[in-house]
RNA sequence: GGAGGAUUGCCCGAGUGGCUAAAGGGGACGGGCUGUAAACCCGUUGGCUAACGCCUACGUUGGUUCAAAUCCAACAUCCUCCA
């Protein structure tokens, strides 16, 4: 299979620029390049398909740019944005480049001999003088073709909220960079989300007329959910590839949890299975779709790819603990490191002592809002110590309640969980 | 500048003097069924209280009234039409 036939049937391709691509793949090795914005100091999900997308051009021997985009990002991209973006400061992008940085070095070969570069767009576009810009740039730069774009007409015709000059100049600082990297780096190839297509057409337009090149541009699908709800959200907002925004163990577990009809397109999108696997998990998820496999394998590829099997192998050993329903046999040492994973809370011991409402305890540690949150969780039946339901409202908080004398899990409802520990 | 209309809980939206902590829907949360999925069914969805109840809430501030989301006044924000 070829690389862009691979790519084709796991669904990356939404757009490309010209079908002939497909062919110099095969003949030439290509530089290409994908930007990401420094909107935070860290990646999450939504950022994950992009960069499979440029792991497996640089599997199959093209060399990838990871482009950080430090200048761009004090900027801001309008593209389908609905109102105007609030600025970054020069420090956060500063820290968030940093952050982006290390994430993408991770998956990326930076050995080799298409070896991946990471490159910051602000090392060239900071130091470009506005008015050569101008004059030398853009000149070339057709204002009518970008008013007709649908990136940006959403927010022509919004008069409430309208486009400043500032964003609307995004538009050529992306397509700078690609004529840039195309002199300097020979990129010929750049690859983004949908929503980057007209972005990414703008590159090209201005490298055939600046150097008079032929550049591609191939863009992957925006990845949606069954249920029509967003993708890469869940209860407690963004899925983040950073362990301490978004535990191994969430993480994990976010995977674990994505429906019977998501699961298929995620393995291939999110994973480097080959096709004679991933057909062969869609299989037996039919035969058997309570054992969920491809979840399974899903949630164990796309964590260990990101966290790494240790980090794996701890969320497997909490998840098989949480949700096996066994404590009882667990000792104090592992109890811990499980559920090292869950938000938790000191208390002092005396309140064993002082035996309180186990209800009004709770509130104290923040388990719950209100008491009377609490009170309609046991009402409901949702409220579990170390997983067995508390069916008593005025249920008082005694050391028999403990494991290992001073432990207290507390979970709500199926898949909250949250230690309480006694010192 | 003038004339109308709007503003309700997380969101949408009904409500035009007491029976309104406010219909209905969505979302969220809990329970059931299952497979930590989907669909479906049931329940919860301002705070305090075991409960009677009390307090806080319908853009903001005042007023009328025994009683206001509901009437009046001013202000704010938004929308439509006219100049």
């Amino acid at each position: 299979m070829t690389l862009f036939e691979e790519l084709q049937w796991r669904g990356f391709v939404n757009q490309v620029t010209h079908p002939e691509l497909a062919e110099t793949l095969e003949k030439e090795r290509l530089t290409l390049y994908c930007g990401f914005d420094p909107t935070a100091d860290s990646l999450h999900i939504g950022s994950l398909l992009p960069i499979m997308g440029l792991v497996h051009f640089q599997r199959a021997g093209h060399r990838p740019l990871a482009l950080v985009g430090g200048g761009t990002g004090l900027i801001g991209d309008p593209s389908f944005k609905a109102s105007e973006r609030s600025l970054l400061s020069r420090e956060a992008v500063e820290q968030n480049l940093a952050g982006i940085g290390a994430q993408l070095a991770r998956f990326l070969d930076f050995d080799g001999p298409n070896a991946a570069q990471l490159l910051n767009n602000a090392d060239w576009l900071a130091q470009v003088p506005l008015l050569d810009f101008l004059r030398d740039f853009g000149k070339f730069f057709s204002v009518n073709a970008m008013l007709a774009r649908d990136s940006v007409r959403q927010r022509l015709e919004d008069r409430e909220h309208g486009i400043s000059y500032t964003e609307f100049s995004y538009s050529l600082l992306q397509a700078y960079d690609f004529c840039y990297l195309l002199e300097g780096y020979d990129c010929r190839l750049q690859i983004g989300g949908s929503d980057q297509w007209g972005n990414i057409v703008a590159g090209m337009d201005m490298s055939r007329r600046l150097h008079n090149r032929a550049t591609y541009g191939l863009t992957f699908p925006l990845v949606t959910k069954a249920d029509g709800s967003k993708f890469g959200k869940s209860e407690g907002g963004n899925i983040w590839l950073d362990a301490e925004r978004t535990s191994p163990y969430r993480f994990y577990q976010f995977w674990l949890n994505q429906s019977d009809t998501d699961t298929p397109q995620y393995l291939r999108f999110f994973t480097f299975l080959s096709q004679e696997e991933i057909l062969a998990l869609e299989e037996a998820s039919r035969e058997a779709p309570h054992k969920r496999v491809g979840q399974r394998r899903l949630a164990e590829e796309v964590t260990r790819l990101v966290h790494g099997e240790t980090a794996l192998q701890n969320a497997l050993k909490a998840s098989e603990a949480m949700f096996g329903g066994e404590l009882q046999g667990l000792d104090k040492a592992t109890l811990l490191d499980i559920f090292s994973e869950v938000p938790s809370a000191e208390l002092p011991k005396t309140q064993l002592t002082e035996k309180p409402l186990l209800l009004d305890m709770l509130v104290e540690a923040g388990a719950f809002a209100s008491k009377g949150e609490g009170r309609r969780m046991i009402k409901n039946g949702g409220l579990y110590i170390n997983n067995e339901r508390i069916q008593a409202e005025d249920q008082a908080l005694e050391p028999a309640l403990c494991m290992h004398e001073d432990l207290l899990v507390v979970r709500k409802g199926k898949k909250e969980y949250r230690l309480l520990r006694f010192v």
